[in-house]
DNA sequence: TATTGTTATACTCTATAACTATA
DNA sequence: TATAGTTATAGAGTATAACAATA
C-alpha cells in the first residue's frame, strides 16, 4: 500500500521550518549535490574538487594552505585531496623557493583543460535546471548569498 | 612573518567563484553552523536533532521514516541519531499499532520544553547576528531559497 | 619558538547491502 | 514478496593533536 503510505507523508506540518535558514539552505544544497552528481558524476570529481581545481588554475602557484583557508577545508582535509588530484594528473606540488615549508600548486594540461571545458557548465549548472527561479530571480539569490557570506562580488 | 601571509592570502583571485550557487550555499551553511554552535552548543545537540525534535514535536506520532524522508536524512542515520535523542530522554519510540514495523515518535517533556524554549531562537538565530542583510532582504533570500527547493511556504 | 604541511585517531554523515520482523 | 527499521561496513568530511622540516 504504496499510497497509503504517501498520504501520511504528505500530511506532515511542517510549520516554521519552512521559515529555517539552516534547513532551506541544506534543502538546497542537496539539491545542488544531485545536479552536480547528474551532469558531473562521470567524471569523478566532487564539487570541492572542481572548486580547488578552478581555483588554482586562475591563481598559478597557490599555497595548499591559503587554498584550504580560502576554501575553509580542514589542513587535514586538503592533504588528502591534493594528493587525490595529483594521483589523477591535474595538479603539481613544488616546494615555495622562499619558503620550502610551504607547497604551491599548479594545473597540468590535463587539469587545465578539464577546468576550461567545464567551469563554465558548472556555474550555469543550477540555472539551467528546472530550479522555478527566473534569471532575475537567481542574480538576486546569488546576490543575497555573497552579502549573507561576505563573499566579494567578481 | 604573519602579515606578509596575509597579504599573500589577500591577493587570491575569486573571481567567477562568486558566481557558483554551490560555493556560496557551502560558505553560508559554514557560517549558520558557527552561529548554531556558538548559541547552543551547550545545549549539546545539533542542527538535525533540534529540526527532527521541532518536526516530532509539531506532529505527534510521526513514523521514523516519515522523519528521515521529509529531511532527506538516510533511514540508518535516522536511527542511530533517535537511538540518541531517546537516550538523552527527548524521544519515546513506540511501536505502530496498525503496522508493528513501523516506529511512530513523540517527544518526552523534556523533549517539549526543549523545543519550546529553543525554536523561536533557532529561527532567530541568522536574523540577529550581523549578517549584513536587513529584515526585508532575508525575507527575501528565505522565499528565494524555498522556491529553489520547492519547500512550501508555512 | 612558531609555522607549513603531514600523519594519526576518532567521530559524524553518507552510501550500500544484508538482515529481522512484520505485512 | 515487499516494506520498516536495524545492523554492518566502507568511504568522505570534520576535529584534534602530534610530528617533521623549515623558518
Amino acid at each position: 500500500m504504496t499510497a497509503a503510505r504517501d498520504d501520511r507523508e504528505e500530511q506532515v506540518e511542517i510549520g516554521s521550518l519552512s521559515g529555517s535558514l539552516g534547513y532551506l539552505l541544506r534543502m538546497a544544497q542537496l539539491d545542488a549535490f544531485e545536479r552536480f552528481h547528474a551532469r558531473f558524476g562521470d567524471m569523478g570529481l566532487k564539487p570541492a574538487e572542481v572548486t580547488v581545481l578552478w581555483l588554482v588554475g586562475s591563481n598559478p602557484g597557490l599555497r595548499q594552505g591559503t587554498v584550504a583557508s580560502v576554501l575553509r577545508i580542514k589542513p587535514s582535509h586538503m592533504t588528502k585531496m591534493i594528493q587525490r588530484l595529483e594521483k589523477k594528473g591535474y595538479v603539481v606540488r613544488r616546494a615555495v623557493p622562499d619558503d620550502r615549508r610551504a607547497v604551491q600548486l599548479t594545473l597540468t594540461p590535463a587539469g587545465a583543460q578539464l577546468v576550461d571545458r567545464n567551469w563554465s557548465d558548472v556555474l550555469n549548472l543550477h540555472r539551467k535546471f528546472q530550479t522555478g527561479l527566473d534569471e532575475g530571480e537567481f542574480e538576486e539569490l546569488l546576490q543575497l548569498l555573497r552579502k549573507l557570506t561576505g563573499v566579494a562580488d567578481a
